[in-house]
DNA sequence: AAATGGTCTGAAACCGGTTTCAGATAACAC
DNA sequence: GTGTTATCTGAAACCGGTTTCAGACCATTT
């Protein structure tokens, strides 16, 4: 009842389907894997009534040791509890098992010397592709998978490795909140961020941000990261005389969640004082105040079409990396309807 | 560039190590296995340098397969979107990696036939233990299952399968949020839950409501389960004449999220009409009016002990099945301020 | 000197599949 | 009837490790 081991060993394996069936190991490989016309109806048909009464399930270990294809995809991800991570990863999941793969993840929890170890256990397990949503360090380690398997990019670029990529287009994005907090009627921006911290569309929203703001000359715009002393830095801007109403953009879902913290903190009456856009769309937008507007990410395509880019390297397409940039959608709410333009 | 397939053969094999290092294969096996003791320290010298030199790495399937130790915890998860879930599995995941085991998650979306085939997946992949957190349908492959490999239940139990099972202590649950309602003055109680749908902690939480409410005679109850037209019948409750001030008790988050849209759109004045408590503790529970009030399940802990039972089962421990059952924290906000008694 | 024991080591079998290769059989043409 | 081809099948090698087993080597003991 204990020893777990020995059940293990009375597994039915493929000898015994063949024994079972009065013919050889190589035919019931045959039915079990793609070559099933190479097999008379006969033999086919004893070695499906077999599996079926003994209840044989192949070993996917040991296909994959022979073959290299385990069918397995590799997902490694900066934050687990990131619902954007959860999201796309619904996503990649959903395509896989559409395709007859499956997926393992790997949580670094933002730290680089897991996202080390993680990386040496995807590779030890042959997984056939991976999909990346993290910073990146260890580029040798990256480097090398790279050569061994085809590697996705998610949401953020890595220095120098040249991969498909597939996430946000950053520039439309901010394009998109800057035109809707203008037509709202609002004047002054205040975007706020997560600490850089090298990840790329960070870094790309807020450089489109300050470059859109030079070219509107209705808006005036500042950047302020998340941290220490937050929302004595957001209650400064707030209280900072200006031309015109305030709005903040939060350039994701967590610094939404930190951003309106701050504002309750702060005691500001939520949208009256101020406008607020947020990037991604959570379940809870709608609830805080008068609800909160945001850029929702296609999240789910994200994540299919980043499989979808792995599935057709793996098939052999041998074009020059690509990047697919999704457009967000707006979804107004009541936190930019305070100085309505219309 | 394009042929993985040929990149994957290339990798460095444990005979390319041993001949390099001049030794044969089973000594390369002893080093990397926990019998260096059997090795002189020449030659484990020599061998530890080829594996330097070389950079090998271990194919963990290939060691699967012998050794029938793949290091692989499964986890079955009925909504990988539910933050529950999401916090739970976290939970497993940082205790697998502190035990050098790795984590496969299958997300069944709550369909059955997804589950069937993940179970069967899962199996394939030579798992040594399963943790499960789905309703457990598909009998046959879980008896299977759990003869094969430990197996541990997580906030749900299977009807009449014998499983260590760990969760939280939903009577206790239930007393805390009733004896907090009552104290704040609150004396009529709508428990809301997700349909029932045979997941043994929602039925648990409801018994336990039903059984409390009739022990104590200060409170009436009731219950409603989320659906159709869920909105009217909160609506229906709220209008209902009553002898006393009326609470919202929810049974996890995502009724909670049900319940708080519901009362928005009935254009319900959060927690002045009506108090509000709710299980789970989610990131936006503070910022919805003057706060939720919550029971946060200690789902870091969950986890861990999930996997902590699967490795006393994992080393031999035979004992009988165990129920653990953690205790909710209360944390309290404004949501049930309304008719303070104090 | 022979016998005993303990410590290391490598050859070979094994895990559960896949794949190669050669042989058996059937089908067809001449 | 023979030759040729096409179709099906199984023995055996292989994937990358682990494990068994027998033997080599050295140090003691009698």
């Amino acid at each position: 009842m204990n020893d777990f081991s020995a059940a293990q060993r009375s597994r039915v394996t493929m000898l015994d389907v063949a024994e079972h069936a009065g013919v050889s190991k190589a035919s019931v490989s045959r039915f079990i894997g793609d070559d099933r016309a190479l097999l008379s109806d006969a033999i086919a048909r004893r070695i499906e009534q077999a599996i079926a009464e003994l209840g044989y399930r192949p070993n996917q270990m040991a296909r994959g040791l022979k073959r290299g294809r385990t069918r397995l995809i590799g997902m490694l991800v900066a934050d687990i509890r990131n619902p954007y991570s959860i999201a796309v990863m619904h996503g990649v999941e959903t395509a896989c098992r559409a395709h007859g793969y499956s997926l393992v993840v790997c949580n670094t929890d933002r730290d680089d010397e897991q996202e080390r170890q993680h990386l040496a256990l995807l590779r030890s397990y042959n997984i056939e592709g991976l999909i990346v949503n993290t910073l990146g360090h260890h580029r040798a380690e990256l480097d090398e998978l790279k050569r061994e398997m085809p590697l996705v990019l998610v949401d953020r670029k890595v220095e120098g490795l040249d991969s498909d990529m597939v996430g946000l287009n950053n520039p439309q994005a901010v394009e998109m909140a800057l035109a809707h907090l203008e037509r709202r009627g609002y004047r002054n921006v205040l975007l706020v961020t997560e600490p850089y911290d090298g990840t790329s569309s960070r870094i790309e929203r807020v450089a489109s941000f300050q470059a859109q703001i030079a070219q509107r000359p209705e808006l005036t715009g500042s950047v302020l990261e998340t941290g220490d002393a937050f929302a004595q830095h957001v209650e400064h801007f707030l209280n900072t005389p200006a031309d015109g109403p305030k709005a903040l953009f939060c350039a994701n879902g967590v610094a939404a969640l930190t951003c309106t913290r701050a504002l309750r903190e702060i005691g500001c009456r939520l949208f009256e004082d101020v406008g607020l856009i947020a990037l991604d769309d959570l379940d809870w937008y709608p609830l805080v105040g008068s609800g909160i507007t945001a850029l929702a990410q296609p999240t789910e395509a994200i994540g299919a079409r980043a499989f979808e880019c792995l599935l057709k390297r793996l098939r052999g397409d041998a074009e020059a990396a690509r990047n697919v940039d999704f457009a967000p959608v707006l979804v107004e709410r009541g936190s930019t309807h305070g100085f309505r333009g219309d």
